[in-house]
Formats: C-alpha cells, sequence, structure tokens
RNA sequence: GUGGAUGUAGCUCAGACGGUUAGAGCACCGGAUUGUGAUUCCGGGGGUCGCGGGUUCGAAUCCCGUCUUCCACCCCA
C-alpha cells in the first residue's frame, strides 16, 4: 500500500502549537483594540451565493474566486451555485443590506475570519488567510471626520503590538483624480490606467514610473515631470501636510482636487484630537488603492523598521458599499489587516519567537505509587483558575522537564515523596531555572503571582 | 492565467571531468548509577538522489518529458 504524501494545499499557513498560540495572541491584540473603539463583532459564512459574492461580473477578482458545488450539482453539469469569500468587505455589504433595519447606525463592525483566493503561491502570499476588517457603514451620509478615526486605531493597535516604528500613509482619491484632470489626463479609463502605476511609485522607484508614462502613456515630458513631483510628495508632520495641500491648491485648479484637499484637512485636523501624533502619519499623493470601489479617503501602513514587508494594512472610504443590494445609500470607511501575512513575515524576519505554552504548570509524577496525590494537585490547582497538565505516566524526572522545556511550559511542579512528607511542593522555574519550596496550600496563590509577574515582564496584553 | 529558475536525509547544503557501500552541520532518538530540562560527551536511526523514460559496461552527475517548489508579471492582505 503507497501512502499518500501528508501535506496541505499550497498557500495555507498551518503552525504548530507554540506558533499558533503566539498567532492567537495577535489576533486577540487586535481584537481587543477593535472593541476598545467601540466595534462590534460579526462573522458571516465562509460561502455565499455565487450571485451574491459575485455581484461585478468577469475581471481579476472572479478568477481569483474559489468555487464550492454539491457532487449532485456536479454530476448534473450545472454551474457552482456556492462561492468562497475572497475578501470580508462584499459579504459585510450583503450583511448591512440584508439587516438594514435591526442595526444601529452608523454601523461599526469588526470581523476576523479567513478569507481564500486562487493566486499562484508565492512567498507571504497565501490562498487562505485571515483578515481583519473594521468598517464604519453610515446611512445615508457619513462624514468625513469618521476617515480619521481608523487611523486612530490603528494607531493604538501597533503601539501595542510594538513590532517597532511604524508609519500611517494617507491620500484622497478625489485629490488624485482632480490632479490628474487638473493635468490634463481624461477621467475614467486613462486615469484608472495612470493611478495604477502611479501605486507602485514606492516599489519600482521613479524612474519606472517616467518610463513607463512615456511608453504606455505617451504624456508629454512636462506633465510627466509635474504629475511625478507630486506623487512624490511625503508630509513630514500636519503643519507640513497643511502646507503641501495649500500649494497644490495654488498650482492647479478643479473641483475635486479642492474636495479632496478639503477632506484630507479634515482628517488631519481630526487626527490631532485623536490623539494621533503626526510622527506616525503621512500624506503620501502615491497611494491610490483598490482602484474598484474607493472614492476618497485611503490609507496604507508600512512598518518603518522592516519597509520590505511593504503595507500590512491597507483601506479607504467608499461612497456607496450595498448598491447592488439595496438602494438605500450606505457609504463606509473600513479597513483591514492581513493577519496571516503579517504574521508570517514577522516570523521570517525573527520577530516571532515561539510563545509560551498555555498551559501554565505542569504537575510531574515522581512516582508511580504518587499518582493519587500529583492529580489531586492538579485538581486544585485548576481550582483556582490556573492551566495544568498533570503527568500521568511516572518517567525519569529529566525526561519530564525535557518535556516541559520544549513544550514551553514554564512552572513544574513536584511532588514527591520527600515533598509529601513535609506538606510541600517544589516548584521549578524552568526560565530562570530556579527552584523552590511552597507550603502545598500556598501553591495556587503562590503560582498566581508568580504567573502574574512572569505575564507583566513578558509585556503579553491581557486577553 | 503568462514567462523564467529549481529539485540530494525533517531543515540548510556538499558531492569537479559520469566510476565501487551518497556525505556534513543542525534537528530527532538513546546513553553518561540515586529526584532536575535547555549547555557538554558518547552512540544510534533516517535518503527509491522529485517522478518517468533514454544514452552508457556504469547516471545523483548527460539528454527528453513530467510534476513540484521558488521568482517575476497580473492582482492584492
Amino acid at each position: 500500500m503507497s501512502l499518500v504524501q501528508p501535506r496541505t494545499l499550497p498557500g495555507a499557513l498551518e503552525l504548530l502549537p507554540r506558533e499558533q498560540i503566539a498567532f492567537q495572541r495577535l489576533l486577540d491584540t487586535i481584537r481587543a483594540t477593535y472593541e476598545r473603539f467601540g466595534f462590534l463583532p460579526i462573522e458571516t459564512p465562509v460561502m455565499e451565493l455565487t450571485e451574491v459574492l459575485l455581484t461585478k461580473e468577469g475581471g481579476e477578482t472572479e478568477r481569483q474566486v474559489y468555487f464550492a458545488q454539491s457532487t449532485g450539482d456536479r454530476e448534473a453539469g450545472r454551474e457552482p451555485e456556492l462561492a468562497l469569500r475572497f475578501d470580508l468587505t462584499v459579504p459585510l455589504a450583503r450583511y448591512v443590506a440584508q439587516y438594514e433595519h435591526q442595526l444601529a447606525f452608523p454601523f461599526r463592525r469588526y470581523q476576523i475570519q479567513r478569507v481564500y483566493r486562487g493566486e499562484r503561491a508565492q512567498r507571504g502570499r497565501f490562498r487562505e488567510f485571515y483578515q481583519c476588517d473594521i468598517d464604519i457603514v453610515g446611512k445615508d451620509e457619513l462624514p468625513v471626520r469618521f476617515d480619521a478615526e481608523l487611523p486612530a486605531v490603528i494607531y493604538s493597535l501597533f503601539t501595542e503590538l510594538g513590532f517597532g516604528g511604524f508609519r500611517i500613509q494617507i491620500n484622497n482619491r478625489k485629490l488624485l483624480r482632480g490632479v490628474l484632470a487638473a493635468l490634463g489626463i481624461a477621467e475614467g479609463e486613462p486615469q484608472t490606467l495612470v493611478l495604477r502605476e502611479v501605486d507602485k511609485l514606492d516599489k519600482r522607484g521613479p524612474e519606472y514610473l517616467r518610463d513607463t508614462l512615456r511608453e504606455r502613456f505617451s504624456l508629454g515630458d512636462d506633465i510627466i515631470g509635474r504629475l511625478l513631483a507630486f506623487v512624490g510628495t511625503r508630509s513630514t508632520s500636519y503643519a507640513h501636510a497643511r502646507g503641501l495641500l495649500a500649494d497644490l491648491e495654488r498650482d492647479l485648479a478643479h473641483p475635486l482636487l479642492a474636495q479632496g484637499a478639503a477632506e484630507l484637512r479634515e482628517v488631519l485636523d481630526r487626527l490631532v484630537d485623536f490623539g494621533v501624533p503626526d510622527s506616525h502619519v503621512c500624506l503620501n499623493f502615491a497611494i491610490a488603492r483598490g482602484l474598484d470601489y474607493y472614492t476618497g479617503t485611503v490609507y496604507e501602513t508600512i512598518l518603518t523598521d522592516h519597509p520590505e514587508i511593504g503595507s500590512v494594512c491597507s483601506g479607504g472610504r467608499y461612497d456607496d458599499l450595498a448598491s447592488h443590494y439595496t438602494k438605500s445609500r450606505l457609504p463606509g470607511v473600513g479597513l483591514s489587516i492581513g493577519a496571516t501575512r503579517l504574521f508570517w513575515q514577522l516570523r521570517e524576519l525573527g520577530l516571532y519567537k515561539d510563545a509560551e505554552s498555555t498551559v501554565q504548570v505542569l504537575v510531574a509524577l515522581m512516582d508511580e505509587s504518587l499518582l493519587g496525590p500529583a492529580l489531586q494537585l492538579a485538581t486544585r490547582l485548576r481550582a483556582a483558575g490556573i492551566a495544568v497538565e498533570a503527568q500521568l505516566e511516572a518517567a525519569k524526572l529529566a525526561k519530564q522537564l525535557k518535556y516541559a522545556d520544549r513544550a514551553g511550559i514554564r512552572f513544574v511542579a513536584l511532588l514527591g515523596s520527600d515533598e509529601l512528607a513535609k506538606g510541600v511542593v517544589s516548584v521549578k522555574d524552568m526560565q530562570r531555572g530556579t527552584q523552590f519550596e511552597v507550603a502545598a496550600d500556598e501553591l495556587a496563590a503562590t503560582l498566581e503571582v508568580e504567573i502574574a509577574q512572569a505575564r507583566a515582564m513578558a509585556g503579553v496584553p491581557r486577553a
């Protein structure tokens, strides 16, 4: 009998327990931050009806969608009626349209779930991955000031995560389109194509962009020069950002440009109130984002200590989220963190070590005859709310300690005949290599203090 | 979906011109007398050289095909 090689599909991330714990901590921190900013949880099914999911015909998204089908339908040769979601925004649109009359607006939801994309596998590209989305959806209106709240969430979150410096880059699609129009690039398709290239500026560099614009779009050198000067602009502070907007409006005139600039000014003003320091924010006029539904503010965040990772979080404003599902006008602003990629890349850089085990204490079994006392000890610790694993087989102590070491369990409770006679328990701290004795009755309380201390030292956020 | 590269132990790799039983480091397992891990010492298991075919007295090594993975494009978290 030939064995089937055990493997996952390419583009799936599967983790060992201690890595999984580290990943879970990341998700926990994201969740806690989202909740602290008043976002409400929802989940939607992995599969949606095809007609619901694929509201836009053809194109790039459809090529990346996985379809699902019952065996019966497949054998009957019917078209698949189900598809796996490729993001969380489309399901949100459906959700909001469906429950519109039961939801309170502005509706602030967070959603942390996996999505699926049929991509060719590549480093750091996944076919199944977590997105951690927050969106605020308004009814009829959603003032621009909401656009400043999402960066505030991101500022808080990445500060807490502690991956070093980061920069929230902000731009505005109206401003972009206004500038392009003022430079004589026609609205619609031509602007879309130019923006797609502009978006690559930070990755490919100005020379590449200049050549592309000259060859593919046959723009004049004067226009290209002005465009490059514009999209190459970055602000260094809020004051500088306001100055850049003023300069821009003085040099070029267009209604969209003026509107975009006004929106950005509003966002900048509110960011100050939200307590986001301008060391972590910058206007980047090359940020264009997914060219389909964003209409105003767009965001992209990078880790300044690890720029090679690229964008770790992005999003923006859309005018009408659910136009395919309802006649109600539902404008919104949202943003998404690709947690799987973020985790994977930070781990590649060696910034994510395996986490300590969720098991806080291992009760060793020194001798077969001590099974009863050991299990009773474990039970008492659990009753005190401590996560305990008890060894059920007596083995050499060295082996049990090695097990604890590998499993990442910090404390080992030793209850041998000596301890039993004295009414104490020995506790070994695997990390510090220290050991102490404590009266059996006081063990739970002592361990709670030790665990709290260890957690504080490690900077692990409260769950 | 298009183009390019890769493929030797679990991992990272070495194996010049084809020539006898294919190697290293790390990892893994076991041991170094009594109840102490991660360090040290000793020993051990593990490879149809991606797969199929061809050339040859002889192929990990040369040729063809195929699959896989990786990289770029597209798109994006």
